[in-house]
DNA sequence: CTATCATGTAACATAATAAGTTACATAAAA
DNA sequence: TTTTATGTAACTTATTATGTTACATGATAG
C-alpha cells in the first residue's frame, strides 16, 4: 500500500472506525458476493489489516461473517434493518466519544470535585443522548439516504464503488 | 518538577484544559492575592509552563490578567458570575470535543456521503446541545456547588488548597 | 542600579492511541 | 499442492496534549 498519506494529507488521527464500518456495511449489503478485506481497503483507502482489525468486533457479535479461501471475504449475517448504530458502536468496543478528559483521580480538592461533577453531568447526558439517537438509527436508514442521493436512473443499481470509484 | 507521572499514573492524554481552567478560576476567586503559575501548577499537579500556556487564551480575552515581578501572578478581571463555560471554552480556542473523526475528505462515494451526513447530524446536534448548556452554566454556579460540598463550619472560609491540600 | 521574581514563548521530549505495515499462521477452494 | 483469503501479533508512524528546558522580558524590592 504505497504512501496513501502523501496523496491524501487528511487530518488522519481521530477515530474513523465508526464511519468506516457503516460505510462497509452498506457496501456489503449491495454486493451479492463477499467483499475481501483488500477490496474494502480500497474503498476506505486503508490497509486490509486495518479492515480486519476494525471488523473483528462485528464478527464476534455475529453481525457479519468472514470466510477464507477462494471466493471468501466478508458478508452480512443480518439485514441492515436489524443493525442500529448503537449495536455497531457496541461491537467496536464502545470507544470513547469525548476528547475531554474523563477527569483525573480525585485528589481531595473539593473545587476539583465540583468541577468534575458539573462537567460529567453535561458530558454524560450528551453521551446518553447520542447513544439514544444511535439506538434508533439503523444502517438501513442511512442506506436509504444514500439511495436518495443517487440520480434517478441509478436508483436501483447495485452500488457506487463499482463505477464512480472509491 | 520531579516525576509527577510516576506518582499518579493517570490516563494522562486527553484534553484537560477545560476542567483545569475552571478549577483555577475558582481558586483565583477565593484568593485575595494573585496566584503564581507555580502555585497553580501545584494545585493542578502540572508544570507552571503548562499553566501559562493554558491560561494564555483567557488572558487574551481579558477574562484574567497576569502580572510580573514580586507579588505578581494571575487574577480575575471579571466576577465569576459573568464567566460562562462557553466563554472559557471559546477562550481555550474551542478545541475539538469529539474523538470521532470530523470525517475525511469527500471522495465521491455517495455511501460515504450519506454516512457522513448521518453522523454529522447527530454529533453536531450533540455539540450544539453541550455548548448551549455551557452558555448557561457560569463558573460561579460551580463555585456554589463547591461551597455546598464544604462542611458547615468551613462554609465561609477561603478555599481548600490552603489546608486539605492539592 | 541590580538582584530577584514572575510571566511569555519557542523548542524539544514524552505519552497515548488509532492507523498503517510487516510477517506469519491457518483455513478453504481450485 | 498452490493459491487465496482471513486472524493476529508485533512493530512503525502520525497526531496532539502534556511535560520540560531554556531564555527573554518586565516589575518590584533592596
Amino acid at each position: 500500500m504505497l504512501g496513501l498519506r502523501e496523496i491524501l494529507a487528511d487530518t488522519m488521527k481521530n477515530d474513523q472506525r465508526l464511519w468506516r464500518t457503516l460505510h462497509v456495511l452498506i457496501h456489503m449489503n449491495q454486493h451479492q458476493t463477499p467483499l475481501t478485506s483488500q477490496a474494502i481497503g480500497q474503498m476506505l483507502n486503508t490497509h486490509p489489516v486495518v479492515v480486519r482489525r476494525t471488523l473483528a468486533g462485528l464478527r464476534k457479535q455475529n453481525l457479519i461473517q468472514a470466510e477464507k479461501g477462494h471466493g471468501g471475504g466478508w458478508k452480512l449475517l443480518l439485514p441492515l434493518e436489524q443493525i442500529s448504530l448503537r449495536e455497531v458502536y457496541a461491537a467496536l468496543g464502545e470507544p470513547p466519544l469525548w476528547v475531554l478528559s474523563p477527569v483525573t483521580e480525585p485528589r481531595g480538592c473539593l473545587v476539583e470535585k465540583a468541577v468534575n461533577q458539573a462537567l460529567d453531568e453535561v458530558l454524560q447526558q450528551a453521551r446518553d443522548w447520542v447513544l439514544e439517537r444511535f439506538s434508533h438509527l439503523t444502517v438501513a436508514q442511512i442506506e436509504r439516504d444514500f439511495q436518495a442521493l443517487l440520480p434517478f436512473s441509478e436508483r436501483h443499481c447495485t452500488g457506487s464503488h463499482d463505477n464512480p470509484s472509491t
